[in-house]
DNA sequence: TATGAATGAGTCTTCATTCAT
DNA sequence: CATGAATGAAGACTCATTCAT
């Protein structure tokens, strides 16, 4: 039943993973010492280094044994049900994340931070191992209910998707502050799941008048 | 017209923060040396010192006179209008912070990876210095509408903010790279400006039918 | 049989001897890991630790029964002969050491690296265990053949020996890249040994000419 | 007047490497650290990256202008002499290589350690840098009297330069422990110029019997 | 102002060594 | 006998920072 049949013990090497993304998610991965993960899982850094050999190949075991084999696993089951609704399939994949940042708490910082931008450190390593055709049914799946006069045709269907991610990972990213920022103050990820639920139903539905939203800029 | 009169010369002073501002959205501030921002500066690191004395104050320069003064300045003159017309203070608002990735296109990484992240490198910083006066009346704006039934009453007025930035910022902060992900392909940033404007128009438009976006989660 | 009644398989010591030897002479002993002799002789680094108990009484095992069991036997064989012709003793000797360096590969490089030079890993511990008893009979010898006017009197007894060590060990010490420069190409030991022998018997042929050898240097 | 252009103060960059070049004659390449290159020095270990880079591309430096700018340098002077007697052409040779070794006592250790020893750390960085046109032409010249009948002619032109190398370099790499070893005793680097000179002159010279080497080795 | 030279603290990584099983 | 797991000490290298000039 063991992930990796590699060297070592199953536990230490879960309990070095679970160190490392909890500490990439608070302090960023170029801000986390191999150190620093070790002492959290009990051991020495050496051992980070029986384990995974280096800081670039704990990477590597964080994007292949984390990001795809827990969230991106969780996340898909979302797409794969058969369905033809477009706007249910949004639905479900929104409560999917929130569910997801529930088990992994750590998930949207380090998505939003290493993932998303720019230079990120798991990011060239995720998009070289992600399959995109899921992502890419789901955008026929919206382009098809446009058509069909089902859903909002300003909407681009190729930037649906990543709505979807900003609206539930970003504010899921900071979930641990919300309360300290007075703003926001005391809302639970459920009403963040309301809310983007409400937001995305409302705004994929077909125009009863045309909304024209007319680019401002040339 | 200096920035600051304290020592040294602005235009060194300036091309210093320029150049430490896009390096930063490129590698993240953790990953960015000093000697690198000397460089691309065209001066020698002990430079950065002369006119910072740390890198940390570089980081608070960095906050005050790009993030506070150049781009915050720019966006809440957005809300500044005395409108009353909530649903148009979003547009413009949406409007408003993809004009200003075209003028800066390193705020949207450096805005999701250094402040919004948990653990970001100018979040404490910025916080400690803005001035959430304009949010809160924003805030208001929409829980007024709300209550007149002009709005969704399902949207959480005070997840709103944070949805606007996240539909606008974290799409913008990949913008560089999206002719490289298949699955958005050529699209520009007014085509992603009139996407998150439907959305958000449609989104917040009082419901006819009842939209009950029940939290499957207990 | 054994050579340490001690504990242990004697085949598994002999081979991480064997595998010691080998590495030692191709990377040094300062290069060459614990770990790496295990996985040539196919076991675990522990069982280095568990025949020798530390890299360096490993070193002395080495030394004792590499260096000094078998090629010190083996070429100080040549020397017991109860022989009293120096040239001759002289040949035998260089085509002992010729005939090692085909048994033994490993040995001319370790020889040249970790006994010869200062600072080798093995010098001290071969000099403190070897008798030079032979070696100075051998110098007697050629000084007794010198005053008999049977040996070049401008050679140094004194170093005539040693002159015999580095015409034979150095060159073989590089004997597998021999064919990879040029300027040497395609010699075998064989052509090392016969060169060797006549370089070695005429020069010490007493001399016809005087042969002053000048010094130039006060 | 300067070696390198480059950075850094030539005195301290001198030297880093005059220390580097006696600390890898005592110990090796590989027994010795930076930090103990720069603590000679009366610097600090980071230093020697500020000049160097990495202890790679000292080594680089360390062949570049210590072996050939200065010693080869030296030796090869000796050969471009236009002389065409052969056997004057040794001693010349031999002389020089023994006056290189009173001023650079450093030579021979490193040259036999970390230039012939397989794996020598300089080695591959030397014969990639080195010129064997003159090495060439003297062999060459060997060959050609050994035509005219004025060089013994079982001597082996390839071989020579190597034995004399040999001759030379190997004892010279003990002389500071020349006097701990009784079997030598008291000898001077001009004495072993002596003995080497007598060994090859005689050696070289056309033999009056015929000399029959004959291998025993099949 | 501006720089080159210098440093100390810290980071990743390697390795000989130990020990429970 | 033999191993896998674990460690501590050290080594190469980086980087923010300082200072004399």
């Amino acid at each position: 039943m063991k992930t990796k049949p590699g060297k070592g013990s199953p536990d230490v090497r879960a309990g070095l993973l679970d160190a490392a993304v909890v500490l990439f998610s608070e302090q960023g991965v170029a801000g986390t010492t191999v150190a620093e993960i070790a002492k959290r899982a009990g051991v020495t850094s050496a051992m980070v280094h029986y384990y995974f050999k280096t800081k670039d190949q704990l990477l590597d075991a964080v994007v292949e044994e984390k990001l795809i084999g827990q969230f991106i696993a969780f996340v898909a089951g979302a797409i794969d049900h058969g369905e033809n609704d477009p706007v249910a399939l949004v639905e479900r994949l929104v409560w999917r994340i929130v569910e997801a940042s529930d088990r992994m708490p750590w998930l949207p910082p380090l998505w939003v931070r290493e993932v998303i931008s720019e230079g990120g450190a798991l990011r060239e390593k995720l998009i070289a191992r992600v399959d995109l055709g899921k992502q890419e049914r789901f955008k026929a799946g919206i382009a098809a209910a446009q058509k069909a006069g089902r859903v909002n045709s300003a909407i681009h269907p190729q930037l649906l998707f990543m709505s979807i991610i900003a609206l539930t990972m970003l504010p899921l990213s900071m979930a641990k502050n919300w309360d300290r920022i007075p703003l926001i103050g005391r809302v639970s990820k459920q009403d963040l799941g309301r809310h983007v639920v409400a937001l995305l139903k409302h705004g994929l539905s077909a125009a009863s008048g045309p909304a024209k939203a007319k680019g401002r800029k040339p």
